[in-house]
DNA sequence: CCATTTTGTGGGAGCGTTCCCATGAAAATA
DNA sequence: TATTTTCATGGGAACGCTCCCACAAAATGG
C-alpha cells in the first residue's frame, strides 16, 4: 500500500555512512568531508530524493509556513494583497497556506483553528465584515504564535497592523467631490463594526465640516457590503426629495455596482451625479465611465504586512510589539467625477 | 526560547492514563470508555490543546493537503477556480497549499519541489504558457502522487484533467460573429505550446470552413499572453489593407486589452469591429461596450478538479486513470457583438 | 465454576529528521 | 615521543503522534 520514500537512511546504507552524516551533508553542515558530501549529493539526485519536511517540521516544531485568512478571493484586492505577501514569504524560505473566511465568522474560526493545528509560524488576517468576537485570535496570542492584521484590523487586541490612511483618503475624495461644487454628497458606507468604515465614515464628515457643509443623515447609509444591497439604497437615495449629487462609496465594488444602477435609471455620470470609490480595484479603470477612486498600495500592503510578520517570527519576544503601518493612498480621477 | 506545546503526554500525566488512551479518546476510537473519553475532551478543551499536525502527518505519512499552481492570480479566472477547489478539499478536511508560477518556467518547476518537500497527497496545476518540459510533472508520477491538470493542461503526461470544450467554444463564437454578418474575422491566438490555444484556433478555423468563409493568415496572430503586446498587434490589423471587421480573442483580457485599444483609435464597436472573448471574467461585464463572451463554469473548473484528485488519492492505485472531463461553455451575448 | 471471549488500557516501535554527545584518527603542539 | 587539539563521523534521543501487540479484568457460556 504506502510507497517507499526515499528517506536518508536509504542513503546512508548505500554509501556505508551513518545517516547523522548524510543529513549533514545534504544541510551543508561544514564538518563534513568534501567528497563525502560529493557523494551524498549525486546519490541524493540519483534517488530522487525530497527532504521530508514534514519530519523536519516536526523536528523543529516549526512549519515554515504563514498562514493567511481573507474574507474572499473575487474582487481583485486580495489575491493581489496575497501575491505581494507570497513574494515576501518566498524569499524567506516560507511558505503559503490560504484560507477565505468567505465573509463568516465561523468560517474564520474554523480556519484559525486549522492554521493551528498545522503549526503555522504567523498568520496574516483580515477579518470578515461579521467578526465581533475576537476570542479566536486570542489563542494565537496565547500559543505565542504572531499575528498581523492587513486592511480589517481589529483594535481589541495588541497587535501589529497595516493598513492605508482610511480618514485621510476618505477626507480627500469626499473633498474632491465639494472642490467639484457638488452640494449634497452622499456615502455608503460600510459596517460599523469594521474599522474601516468608521474611518472612512469620519473622514467624510470632516471635510464636510471642514468646507462648511452640514453633514446630512439621510444621505449617509451604512450597509453590509453584500453588493446585492446597493441597488435598494441607491434608489432610495434618488428617490429623496432632494436626492445627492454625488457619492462617496466605502469601496469599489460598492461604487461600481453604484455606477451600473444609477446608469439603469438613465441618470448621467458625473453631471448629475459623481462617483468615487476606495481601492482602484481591477474593474474600477474598465466601466463606464471610469470610476474616480483612492488607489490602495494593494501589492505593497501584502508585502509589508508579510514582512511584519516575518520580523515578528524571528524576534522572539512573546509580546507582539503593536506596530501600526500606514500606507498612502492616493485619488485618481477619471470619469466618474471629471469636470467636463 | 521554545515555547511547551500542550501535548497529549500532558493530558495523559495530569489524568494518569497512557498517552495511548488519550489518543484514542481523541480521535474517537470506539474502545475507550465513555467517561475516560469525557474527561480527556474536557481536560483537553480546558489545556487550549491544539492536535499538531505536523506529528501526525508524519506518523501517518501524509500531510492532509492538496497543493494547488496557478500561473497568476490578477485575473478573477484563477481565484474563482480556487474558491471551488477550497470548498471541496474542507469538505474532505483537506488544507489547500496555493503557489502562483507568476507565468515562469522556473518558477513553476520551484512551487513543484516545494509542494514534494511538503509532502502534499496530490496536486491540482495549470501551466505557465511557458511550459514546454515536463520533468518536474513526472516526479510526482514517480512518486506515486496524483496531478491533476486543468485549464492550462498537458497532454504529453497521463493524468486527469479538467478542461472546456475549447474547440466547440471557439466554434461557437466564431459562428456568432459570422451570423452577425461579419466578413473578415480575426484571431488573436495564444501561444501554440498551450493546448487550449490550438483547440481554440481550430475551432475558429473549422467555424468559418463550415461557412465557406476563407482562412486567412495574415488574420491570425498567436502572441505570448503578455498583456501588452495586444496594443501591437491590435494596431497591425487595424492598418492592414484591409482590416478585420470582428475580432475574436483567445481570452477575455486580451480581449478587454483589445477593447480599449481600439476605442482609443476611434473605431466603434461592434459597428466596426466586433469583439468576442473566452472565459467572462469579472471586467467583462464592466467594460463598455460589454464583452460579448464563451462563459467558462470557472468554480465548477475547480470544484471537478479537486473532486478528481481526491479521488485519486483515494483509490490507491498507482496508475493514474487519465480520465477527462470536458465542461460547457455558454455563448454570452454583449454590446461588444451585439446587432443594433 | 472454570474456560473463553470481550473490553479497556498500557507499552513501545515507528514516521524522517535534527542535533547533541561521544569516539577514534589525524594533525598540531609541546 | 607524548599530549592536546581538530576533524569527520557514528550513536541515539527527541519531536508528538498513531497503531499494533500484549495483558489484566470483566463478561459470557457451557
Amino acid at each position: 500500500m504506502k510507497r517507499h520514500q526515499v528517506t536518508i537512511i536509504d542513503i546512508a546504507q548505500k554509501l556505508n555512512i551513518s545517516k547523522s552524516t548524510v543529513s549533514r551533508a545534504l544541510t551543508g553542515h561544514p564538518s563534513v568531508r568534501s567528497d563525502t558530501r560529493q557523494a551524498v549529493m549525486e546519490l541524493a539526485q540519483k534517488m530522487d530524493y525530497q527532504r521530508n519536511m514534514l519530519a523536519i517540521n516536526l523536528s523543529s516544531s516549526q512549519s515554515k509556513t504563514i498562514g493567511i485568512i481573507v474574507p474572499e478571493f473575487v474582487t481583485s484586492f486580495f489575491p493581489i494583497v496575497i501575491m505581494g505577501a507570497q513574494e515576501i514569504a518566498d524569499q524567506a524560505g516560507y511558505s503559503v497556506l490560504i484560507s477565505q473566511s468567505n465573509e463568516t465568522y465561523e468560517t474564520e474560526v474554523a480556519n484559525a483553528k486549522v492554521m493551528l493545528a498545522n503549526r503555522v509560524d504567523g498568520v496574516l488576517i483580515s477579518m470578515t465584515r461579521e467578526t465581533k468576537n475576537y476570542e479566536h485570535f486570542d489563542v494565537f496570542k496565547r500559543k505565542g504564535i504572531p499575528l498581523v492584521f492587513f486592511n480589517r484590523v481589529c483594535h481589541d487586541i495588541e497587535t501589529p497592523k497595516v493598513v492605508v490612511d482610511d480618514y485621510e483618503g476618505a477626507f480627500k475624495a469626499t473633498e474632491h467631490l465639494i472642490l467639484l461644487g457638488k452640494q449634497r454628497i452622499a456615502h455608503l458606507a460600510g459596517p460599523p463594526s469594521l474599522y474601516i468604515s468608521r474611518k472612512r465614515l469620519e473622514g467624510y464628515k470632516d471635510a464636510l465640516r471642514k468646507h462648511r457643509r452640514p453633514v446630512i443623515d439621510e444621505l449617509i447609509i451604512s450597509y453590509d457590503l453584500t453588493l446585492e444591497k446597493v441597488k435598494i439604497y441607491i434608489k432610495y437615495l434618488l428617490d429623496l426629495s432632494t436626492p445627492p449629487d454625488a457619492l462617496f462609496a466605502v469601496n469599489d465594488p460598492t461604487a461600481i455596482e453604484a455606477i451600473k444602477v444609477i446608469k439603469e435609471q438613465g441618470l448621467s455620470i458625473p453631471e448629475q451625479i459623481a462617483i468615487v470609490g476606495f481601492s482602484n480595484d481591477y474593474g474600477s479603470a474598465l466601466i463606464e465611465p471610469g470610476l474616480t477612486t483612492m488607489a490602495q498600495p494593494t501589492r505593497e500592503i501584502g508585502q509589508v504586512a508579510a514582512q511584519l510578520l516575518l520580523d515578528q517570527i524571528h524576534t522572539d519576544s512573546s509580546v507582539w510589539k503593536p506596530i501600526t503601518r500606514v500606507l498612502k493612498t492616493e485619488l485618481i480621477i477619471r470619469g466618474s467625477s471629471q469636470r467636463i
